[in-house]
DNA sequence: CACCTAACTCACTAGTACGTACATTAGGAG
DNA sequence: CTCCTAATGTACGTACTAGTGAGTTAGGTG
């Protein structure tokens, strides 16, 4: 139906084939955890062979650390992407913030990824170079923000409670992710599905909303 | 070593028995995940045989429900001993966070369990009449909180923004999760064991200077 | 003490899942 | 056009894993 008759099929295509091993197979273990996802159904979704799999990328293993390593790349790419400097402190946090919690909405198979690997303590991550080797733009980020802020009077909490950057990440994050990563069991206990679309723009507001009352310090 | 000279071993002991493989069943499903775990392997680290596991249980699924339900239960009895009505608002909010964070420091395999439970989409909680039916003591709680805060105008969070007690408690919970449930690869990319000892205090100052800030409503 | 049933053991099966040996072909290099 | 290799398809092997059939024993009951 595509109209596509110049290229009806093309027999050989080395990088199509391993690309789409790895989308679908993010899809396979995003869905079933790693002990779950199976090869062969990974193979079945494809129009290639299990045997491909094998080609590129030697083992189930080897390709789940491969789809990781791509999952983590799209959202760095994401997090490039974040330009806040122009804004004031207190905007700047909670415009992060907000940020934040767009991203998180969109990469659900991300969110099920690091779940997944969590659960098997982080082996496959640590192993990967190229995954502990990333940087980490957004700490620098919200580090320039925490300074700015603390310098102008607006903050006072990373002063008064010893939080840094790492710690606002933290804060940030575990709102965005828990929303996302835990809205089955969430739901399934309180009866709200907190990732459906009409709690979206108030929970959205939430996140900004307790990040910028954090920093200002009326906690203490 | 154990002065037990009386009853070495009790030939029949089904309570026992029963209880052994709901505690060992624990720990596999929550190192390895649903499919990950073997039902062999918890078979293996018991007194009994793997089939008696199948006697009392059936399936490796009802297994695995019958350990949520019962790592459920024990979360709800520890929730029920929160005391927290005597305290004016703000430290009751404060105090009930910090409690939360306690919680989820002590509840390692629970929070696993929830974990692979979100993978699986909820599914097995769903079709539990014994989880969906649980109540939530602690939502009353943090209903009868705000409402109090509100009345004596300490807070505002809920007035102007929208936020229920269902909202309030997923900001604290988030915390305390993201804390216990992500600490590996969060770890493993930015160096921080958040679960480590040396930083429990200070983030356990944190959730509750954080929920305390929201609700004043400084954040708007 | 005899009996009966719940509790328990052992050996086994059917199916599944990762991985591979081997055959084949596309298509660029010379 | 020929050859050579990277890429691909087929068919199968091995090991594991959930689950079970059938027999055995502890220990309370009458």
């Amino acid at each position: 139906m595509t109209a596509q008759p110049a290229a009806p099929e093309r027999r050989r295509d080395p990088d199509g084939t391993r690309s789409e091993i790895l989308e679908v197979a993010q899809q396979e273990f995003a869905r079933h955890g790693y002990a779950g996802a199976r090869v062969d159904e990974i193979a079945a979704r494809m129009r290639t062979t299990k045997r491909m799999i094998y080609y590129y990328f030697g083992s189930k293993e080897r390709l789940y650390v491969a789809v990781l390593e791509k999952a983590y790349a799209e959202v760095r790419e994401m997090e490039r992407a974040v330009q806040v400097e122009h804004l004031a402190p207190v905007e700047a946090i909670r415009t992060l913030a907000e940020l934040a919690f767009d991203h998180h909405d969109l990469l659900r198979d991300f969110i099920k990824l690091v779940t997944i690997e969590n659960v098997h303590q982080a082996e496959h991550i640590r192993t990967s170079q190229a995954l502990t080797n990333l940087g980490t733009p957004v700490l620098d980020l919200i580090e320039a923000i925490l300074e700015a802020g603390t310098a102008s009077g607006d903050f006072v909490a990373c002063l008064t409670q010893g939080a840094d950057a790492i710690d606002v990440h933290m804060l940030i994050s575990s709102f965005c992710f828990f929303r996302v990563a835990n809205q089955h069991t969430f739901g399934a206990l309180f009866g709200r599905d907190m990732s459906a679309p009409e709690h979206r723009a108030r929970l959205r507001a939430m996140v900004g909303d307790m990040v910028v009352a954090y920093v200002r310090g009326s906690g203490a």
